[in-house]
DNA sequence: TTTTGAGTTGTTCGA
DNA sequence: GTCGAACAACTCAAA
């Protein structure tokens, strides 16, 4: 037998978002290596600074963490959980244990990444080898760049480079086998994922975290939905979209086991979604301010309104718009909702209310169980108009309209909205229209049972248009002409 | 260097 | 009911 001492000592692998164990690659580095593999969790919401994790999201975190310790443990390993700053968390494990190389998987949040500089210098101060993987992205920042040596701005050429690239699909099986260590860590509950208050009955009914309902989900996808993607995506009143975000979002499976999965021209519509993940990792990355600021800074300026009442309506779904309370709900009750929704409930909150957008994007943080920083900094600068492909001005969606057309029959309504239910389906997206009979006959009362639009759409889009103009700096009837010198 | 074409997801109005 | 045009100007990407 070969006798190298230093094959045998113990290497780290320290996790972070990527609870899977297929396609894990520095899990698979650390088992390859050989020696004895010590798995570890370190719950360090101070490291993430401003954006620490949401309630929503800690609930799946708890379950997530949950079933992974359960895979690790079937194969041999325990995972360690601790809590507290990752560098001197991970200083104490390397002295303790001694451990001679850590590995990871990186992540591209900047408090993240900030996370990993320390633990860097601090591993080399020890002298222990630290190698991290790429596990969550398709190509990481800076692989894709324009003509320039610059990173893309636009998404189309961003996705179409990508493509002549070739989106990456090769995967590593997860280890057969670890050879484990035991460490004492704390016991999941110490970390006090979970809410006090009983509030996750119905996301739990909704919901499977952890690799293998990751893995059940796609396979679900990928036999049904996906071939109607296209015109399904959009219908908040079918089953028509993969609701893997959370499942990505922690990294139970990762973008290149979707590509590898979901092959084929059919898949088309659904991996140039992907790519847009990409796309908003990528812009995180060079423009890390955008997570609080406009990326166009004439928005500095922008005039927004201080509406308490107006937010707080909103975030309980009692706007009075049937297709923005809907979704606000079913945000609330399963820590989710559908895309199409989220674009109308953020265009109503940013331009019905001129409620500024980092509002919506910490109510959507704290409350949605894929709450991804990057995802959700791009879809919110991009519905206020001030990110990377933002908006037309003009592009203000009406809450009427936009439920007629993506719920037709009021499906989705309904179920969020039971208050409504009874309504026909010619007044359900307008209450306000309907004749009193027909409220009368459907058990509403507005203004008691359910509330009265708490503005007027027309009015609110006229209203958000001067304030666009304004703070685009177009000539406005109030503002002062400018002396034309003819 | 200059120029040209394009740019996730919309609404409204008038023919 | 359906359809096309108008709704700004600007930035980005690439030829």
């Amino acid at each position: 037998m070969p006798s190298d001492p230093s094959a045998n000592a113990p290497c780290i692998v320290w996790f972070r978002q990527d609870f899977r164990l297929e396609d894990n690659p520095a899990l698979s580095a650390a088992v390859k290596r050989g020696g004895p593999v010590i798995p570890i969790f370190i719950w360090s919401p101070e490291d993430e600074g401003r954006w620490r994790m949401g309630a929503a999201s800690r609930w799946w975190l708890h379950y997530s963490l949950e079933s992974l310790s359960k895979s690790l443990t079937a194969l041999g390993a325990h995972l360690v959980i601790r809590d507290g700053s990752v560098a001197s968390g991970l200083k104490e494990l390397v002295e303790a244990t001694g451990a001679e190389a850590v590995f990871w998987n990186r992540r591209w949040e900047p408090a993240a990444q900030k996370q990993e500089e320390a633990v860097q210098a601090m591993l080399k101060k020890q002298g222990v080898e630290g190698r991290a993987f790429n596990a969550a992205l398709l190509f990481e920042p800076g692989e894709v760049l324009n003509g320039s040596g610059g990173p893309y701005k636009v998404f189309t050429p961003f996705y179409r480079a990508c493509l002549a690239k070739g989106l990456p699909s090769r995967t590593q099986p997860a280890p057969e086998a670890i050879e484990g260590s035991r460490l004492k860590g704390l016991k999941l509950e110490d970390l006090e994922l979970l809410p006090k208050i009983h509030w996750a009955g119905e996301i739990a009914k909704a919901w499977t975290p952890g690799e293998a309902g990751a893995q059940k989900q796609l396979d679900w996808f990928a036999h049904g939905p996906v071939a109607d993607y296209m015109e399904e995506r959009n219908r908040p009143d079918h089953e028509g979209v993969s609701r893997m975000s959370p499942h990505l979002h922690f990294g139970e499976i990762g973008p290149r086991q979707i590509v590898h999965r979901l092959r084929g021209d059919v898949a088309q519509g659904y991996l140039r979604e992907v790519v847009w993940r990409e796309f908003a990792h990528h812009m995180l990355h060079f423009y890390p301010e955008t997570t609080d600021e406009p990326l166009h800074p004439e928005f500095v300026h922008f005039p927004w309104e201080k509406d308490v009442k107006g937010r707080h309506a909103w975030q309980k779904g009692l706007t009075g718009y049937p297709m923005v309370d809907a979704g606000m709900r079913q945000l609330w009750t399963t820590g989710w909702m559908h895309n199409r929704v989220r674009m109308i409930v953020a265009s109503f909150l940013v331009k019905d209310l001129l409620i500024p957008w980092q509002s919506g994007a910490k109510w959507f943080w704290d409350t949605l169980v894929d709450a991804d920083l990057a995802n959700n900094t791009m879809g919110w600068q991009w519905t206020a108009g001030c990110g990377a492909d933002a908006a037309p001005y003009f592009r203000i969606f009406n809450p009427v309209s936009q439920g007629e057309k993506f719920d037709p029959d009021g499906a989705y309504v309904r179920e969020w909205v039971p208050e409504l239910a009874k309504l026909p389906k010619e007044w359900i997206h307008k209450p306000w229209e309907a004749p009193a009979a027909v409220l009368e006959t459907a058990g509403v009362s507005l203004g008691e049972t359910y509330p009265k639009p708490i503005v007027d759409h027309k009015f609110a889009r006229g209203r958000a248009l001067q304030a666009l103009a304004r703070a685009k700096g177009s000539p406005h009837p109030d503002d002062p002409q400018p002396q034309l010198d003819l």
